[in-house]
DNA sequence: ATAAAATTTTAATCGTGATTAAAATAATGC
DNA sequence: GCATTATTTTAATCACGATTAAAATTTTAT
C-alpha cells in the first residue's frame, strides 16, 4: 500500500482539525467550545489535539490566520478579475461566500479577537484592518469610476462585512441554502433593495 | 430624604444588571463572560447577582427577552410610521439602530441561542423567527407596492439583519460613530451602493 | 520482522467559575 | 430608636475543562 510522507499527513490532519475547530467556534464561541467538542468531531481525544497545536489559544489563532488567508485570496482574485470598483466588490463577495459555504469551509469568523494573546491579537487585528481597508479601497475606486454611488465607505464596509460575518450564525451546511447565498448575497449587498425609481 | 418603593428600586437595578450583562455578552460571549465580569461593572460581587436572577442562564435569557422587546418596538413603530414597504423597512432599521447605539443600549445580540435551556431556547427562537418574518413581510409589502425591487426576501432579510447584528462587534460606544451608524446604515442597507446607471 | 518514529490514549493535576448558605450590613416603616 | 426587610458579602462547595506526563498503540523504514 502506498503511503504519504509523514509531514504531509500531519499537516493534512492539522488542517482537518482547524476546520472542525472553526465549525465549533462559529457555533458556540471560543469559551463555549471545549477541546473535547473539537476532538469528538474527528473521533479523537481532547489530549490528542496537543500533538497538533500548543494550546487552545493557538487553535483559535490558527483558525483566524486561515480565515485571513482565505479572505485575502478572495480579495486578490476579485481585484484582478474585476474592472470597475463595483465589479471588484461584487466579485469579492461572490468569491468569499463561495469559499465560506463551499468545500473549503467552514471559515472561522473573527468574532473573538479579545480572547487572543496580546501578540496574536495585534497581528490578527492588523490583518483584519488591512482586509477592511482593501474593501474600502474597492468602494473608493468605484466612486471614482462612477460605478459606486458616493457614500461613507467606512460604514458601508462595516455593513457589508457584518452581513458576511453573520452568515455562519444561520447557515449550517445545507446545499440548497448555500447556492442561495452565493447567488443572492453579492447582489443584495451591492445593488440594494430599493426600486429603480428611488430618489437619489 | 425621599425614597422610592422597594420594588421599583429592585427592578431598576435589575435593569442595570441586564444592560451590563448585555455589554459583556456582546463583547466576550456567554461562556466568555464570568458573573464576576458583569458584577464588577456595577461594583458588586458576583454572588450579589443571584439576588436578581436565578442563575447565569436566566441572565442571558432575560437579556434576549429584552432584545426581543426592543426589536419588536422598533418594528411596531416602523410599521405604523411608514407607508410603503421600503419606508417601513428603512424606518425599522433607523429605529432599531437608534435604540442599539443610544441610551437604551447596549442590546444583547442573539448570537448564543444554543446556550439557552431547551425551554427558553425554543421561546427565544420563536421570537427571533417572528421578528425575521415581520421584516420579510415588510419587504414583500414593498415588492407589492413597487417600492422594493423583487428579490429573495429570505436572503435579503438575512443579509440586512446580519449587518445589524454585527454592529456590537465593532461599535464600542463613541458618540460620533453612533451618529454615523444612524445616518448611514438604514440607507446603505436599503438603497445599495450601486450607481444609478446600474442595469436592472 | 523489528527498531525507531509517529500518533493517540489514559490518568493525573490544577485553576477557574458557577452556585449556595450563612453572616453582615444597609435601608425602611413605625 | 427598634424590629423588620432588603441587599450584599464572605466563605465554602463542586464540576468542568485545559493542560501535562507517561504509557500504549500504530505506522514507517529497513
Amino acid at each position: 500500500m502506498v503511503t504519504k510522507p509523514a509531514e504531509s499527513r500531519f499537516s493534512a490532519k492539522r488542517a482537518r482539525i482547524l476546520k472542525a475547530a472553526a465549525a465549533c467556534f462559529n457555533e458556540k464561541g471560543f469559551s463555549g467550545t471545549s477541546l473535547k467538542d473539537v476532538a469528538n468531531r474527528l473521533d479523537l481525544t481532547d489530549a490528542a489535539l496537543y500533538y497538533y497545536v500548543r494550546n487552545k489559544e493557538e487553535l483559535v489563532y490558527q483558525c483566524y490566520l486561515r480565515a485571513g488567508e482565505l479572505g485575502a485570496e478572495a480579495m486578490q482574485r476579485a481585484s484582478s478579475d474585476g474592472t470597475t470598483g463595483l465589479e471588484q466588490a461584487r466579485l469579492y463577495l461572490r468569491y468569499h461566500v463561495e469559499i465560506m459555504v463551499g468545500e473549503r469551509g467552514p471559515v472561522a469568523i473573527l468574532s473573538e479577537i479579545p480572547s487572543l494573546d496580546p501578540g496574536h491579537r495585534t497581528e490578527i487585528l492588523e490583518i483584519s484592518r488591512r482586509h477592511s481597508r482593501e474593501f474600502e479601497k474597492m468602494l473608493e475606486r468605484g466612486i471614482s469610476d462612477g460605478s459606486v454611488r458616493p457614500c461613507d465607505v467606512r460604514m458601508t464596509g462595516n455593513a457589508i462585512m457584518g452581513a458576511i460575518n453573520w452568515i455562519p450564525k444561520w447557515y449550517h451546511g445545507d446545499a440548497a441554502t448555500a447556492s442561495d447565498i452565493i447567488t443572492e448575497f453579492p447582489d443584495v449587498l451591492t445593488r440594494g433593495i430599493a426600486g429603480m425609481k428611488t430618489p437619489t
